[in-house]
DNA sequence: TAATTCGTAACATATATTGTTACATGAAGC
DNA sequence: GCTTCATGTAACAATATATGTTACGAATTA
């Protein structure tokens, strides 16, 4: 199975978005992340479908983020994204009559659902500001060590 | 992407056989998983590189657990299936230049890890031995509930 | 010797993500 | 008003992965 990369496609974006001034075009965004301007659209619509980001069409047009940085969590671009399935691991059967494979699917349920949990917890507590931060971060690092 | 449901399988696999005396064939293997005899070998013949079945040809032939029930875990199993991804969700780029996305991707990383790291944890707490005694307790509820 | 069963390669199917093309819609500039 | 630029979306193609299927070889037992 191919991995859903578009949260950490539009957390690239985002964080783009939030380094320039201006609203920014899905063709040069496009370019940022390796992709089709289409894509970019197609994506960026979910954000824009739940308040994050508007869009202007015409000249001088583009993306813009409507929202305060630090109110942009993880967790809630991956609803955005209509929260896709996490793992890619799963059961055969979700409803099965076997009593065995019952038995096995509350095992990996009970433990996947843990799981997810977690991972959500932490998704809730990571902003966008935090990772502009820690983007401030490394590009003063890496001057740093330029010099 | 469709979920890797093989540790599902073999789980499933592995209690009928704990349930049946004697070796059990991929063909009715194959029947209580409602697959294929032909996917059923290519799955357990990973388990039994792994050491945990033997495969018997011929006539009687058939598969056997060579494993203590308690001493084989979830964790054991994912590792004999050649630990295959868990999420489904990842990054865009593995190692990308662009510094905004490397603050993406250690962010990803990070929690991503932390959650598979409690999942591998749990997976080794639960052994054959766990389901098949939970197994026990559903037979025994479902008579009780038929009488 | 025939029947059974695993071992494995090769190919087909199903599903999901991503990429591409095409065209409509709306906004800004000339 | 007309052109240009940009999003909005539908439709289709390409890609990747898991699973299913067919075919045949090898080993074991009746």
């Amino acid at each position: 199975m191919k991995r859903d990369s578009r949260l950490s496609s539009v957390l690239h974006a985002l964080l783009h978005m939030a380094e320039h001034d201006g609203p920014m075009t899905s063709e040069t965004l496009g370019q940022c992340l390796g992709t089709n301007p289409v894509v970019v659209r197609r994506t960026m619509g979910l954000l824009r479908d739940a308040g994050l980001v508007t869009a202007e069409r015409g000249h001088a047009g583009g993306w813009r983020i409507s929202a305060d940085l630090a109110t942009v969590s993880l967790r809630r671009l991956h609803e955005a994204l209509g929260e896709p399935a996490i793992f890619a691991i799963g059961n055969r059967n979700e409803n099965p009559e076997c009593l065995v494979e019952q038995s096995v699917n509350a095992a990996l349920e009970g433990t996947f659902a843990e799981a997810e949990t977690l991972l959500l917890k932490r998704f809730a507590d990571v902003t966008l500001a935090d990772l502009a931060k820690d983007f401030a971060r490394r590009h003063a690092e890496r001057r740093a060590v330029k010099e």
